[in-house]
DNA sequence: TCTGGTTATGTCCAATCAGACATAACGAAT
DNA sequence: ATTCGTTATGTCTGATTGGACATAACCAGA
């Protein structure tokens, strides 16, 4: 993946919509893979899981992220939409931004943490 | 606050900790009240949850971020260490990072977005 | 007409989380 | 000794969340 796996960036939008780094995850792996479901598979997701996030995205933009069809010889597929791929480009900036402008102030952070027992 | 109020950012860092707008406000309530319950209380925060957060952090950093004491005169109190002021103003600084760097990102991100009702 | 892989949904249960309450310990000042 | 505001914990319950299953609908192609 794109990103540092020790870092997850989450967003909250007061739209009450909240997207970081599974939403974004999930959005690359439909553009990538062309379904819902291989995406979902590749990340170790429930198909149930990754749909209801899909549907979740969908509902919090005025024009669905995530273009889906069902049916036909391979099943169905599902893509980005212009704006899902916006969405996803914009996040991934922002994480970039954060990575490597913020690096500095992310690695003091990390310094003095511990992993914790419990 | 200092911070944006329509946008919140999170960062899940791979000791396990958890730390967003929430664990930061706390922090700077601490430091600027001088007390766990008066920070707890300016924010509507139960005084449990408020220490159960404090706790949670002074657990993930290899000294505390908080450090208190307990009865006396006024009842006790608490400040922010060296620590603490440290993680909170790298927060800080990360949080405005991505609101002014970011800020045609996130305008984009916000501009398809739409209240929704469940 | 049958098949197969996918989308689309419903339901249920376990686990995690948040909030509410309750109580004890503490110690400087009076 | 009493008081008072705070720190420090325990417990309980309701709400939210995540995962597991189950099933129906769809439709190009064989």
């Amino acid at each position: 993946m794109t990103s540092d796996p020790r870092l997850s960036l989450r967003l909250h939008f007061d739209s009450g919509l909240t997207f970081g780094r599974g939403k974004a995850d999930l959005l690359q792996g439909i553009e990538e893979e062309g379904s819902i479901s291989a995406a979902g598979r590749r990340m170790g997701m429930s198909y149930r899981r990754a749909w209801s996030l899909v549907e979740e995205m969908n509902a919090h933009f005025t024009s669905p992220l995530v273009d889906s069809s069902r049916g036909g010889a391979r099943g169905g597929g599902a893509q980005l939409t212009d704006l899902g791929r916006q969405v996803l480009a914009d996040y991934r900036a922002l994480e970039t931004l954060l990575r490597e402008q913020g690096a500095k102030h992310l690695a003091r952070l990390r310094a003095g943490q511990r992993y914790v027992s419990t």
